[in-house]
DNA sequence: CCCCCAAATGATATGTTGTAACGTGCGTCG
DNA sequence: CGACGCACGTTACAACATATCATTTGGGGG
């Protein structure tokens, strides 16, 4: 099995594990970025970008528009730091910023919590049947919608 | 490979097919859902309920308010006649209505045509990842965003 | 036949998600 | 100093989705 380990880091381990890949591929790590990816890194569920900026916009004392807010995400989600639930329309932290896989979402319909798997030969599967289908800069979306654990 | 054929309907033939599919799950093939799905049937992108409200408008020569399409898209969606393409926030029509799988979409980010896979291994492990995981009733969600042989 | 009911659709309003366009502040470098 | 690049602010709008209640239609029972 392609599988493999990382300790989950949260809170603060995790804001410096993000804020140093960021730098490193040259990017700033900015007031604005860093209250962003706290408030994210807090959920446990997808975030919507408008769940963000009300509670940006809080920790501020000062409104944060949803533009400000998606420029950041799509940062986020291009450096790697945050992943993009397609099926929820909304984000997540990436507990692992350093690492690239090709994530598997499992997203329960009941309480909204999302957990994700690293599955690379199942990822790798996919890519491939798109490639063979004559796909090239293949990017897998591939989330899954239950019920989790608790609610079943 | 779990791999298997369909022939590949299309216009009036796919209509028929939806038609009994819908009849043969108790429900009713009405002048509405004909237009839409016929609408639905003739994208070869997956269309948005927007695009599909403007069609059927023209068509019928008096405004279809998107509310009406999205209850219609649901229902064929639930019974299996069209399909949601998560990432695009649209729909495609099932070209094998009568046939359940876990679709896969390969969209290209160029064009935005939209082609299926059936790959029943695949998503097969799909599922049963999601299920190890203590998840159930479990819909997989699989598609994959790249650039298609055309536009590459 | 008529009434009543259920299902389908119409109409309107509103909520949510995402982008476009342009302006401002600020540090860097010539 | 002045030009530039980058981050962020501000406003407006486009695109996607749902809620609510009214109206129409067609079938079954009194």
């Amino acid at each position: 099995m392609a599988l493999h380990h990382h300790h989950e880091q949260g809170g603060a381990a995790l804001a410096d594990a993000a804020q140093a890949a960021l730098i490193d591929q040259g990017e700033q790590w900015t007031d604005m970025r860093a209250d962003i990816f706290s408030v994210l890194a807090t959920y446990e569920k997808p975030a919507s970008a408008y769940d963000i900026a009300d509670q940006v916009s809080q920790k501020r004392g000062k409104r944060v528009a949803p533009n400000s807010v998606y420029r950041i995400l799509d940062l986020f989600v291009s450096t790697n730091l945050a992943r993009r639930v397609e099926s929820a329309n909304a984000y997540i932290a990436n507990s692992h910023p350093g690492c690239l896989h090709d994530c598997i979402f499992l997203i329960c319909d009941s309480c909204g919590t999302a957990t994700h798997i690293d599955n690379d030969t199942l990822s790798g599967n996919v890519r491939a049947a798109a490639e063979s289908a004559g796909f090239a800069q293949v990017r897998p979306v591939i989330e899954v919608r239950g019920k989790c654990a608790d609610c079943d």
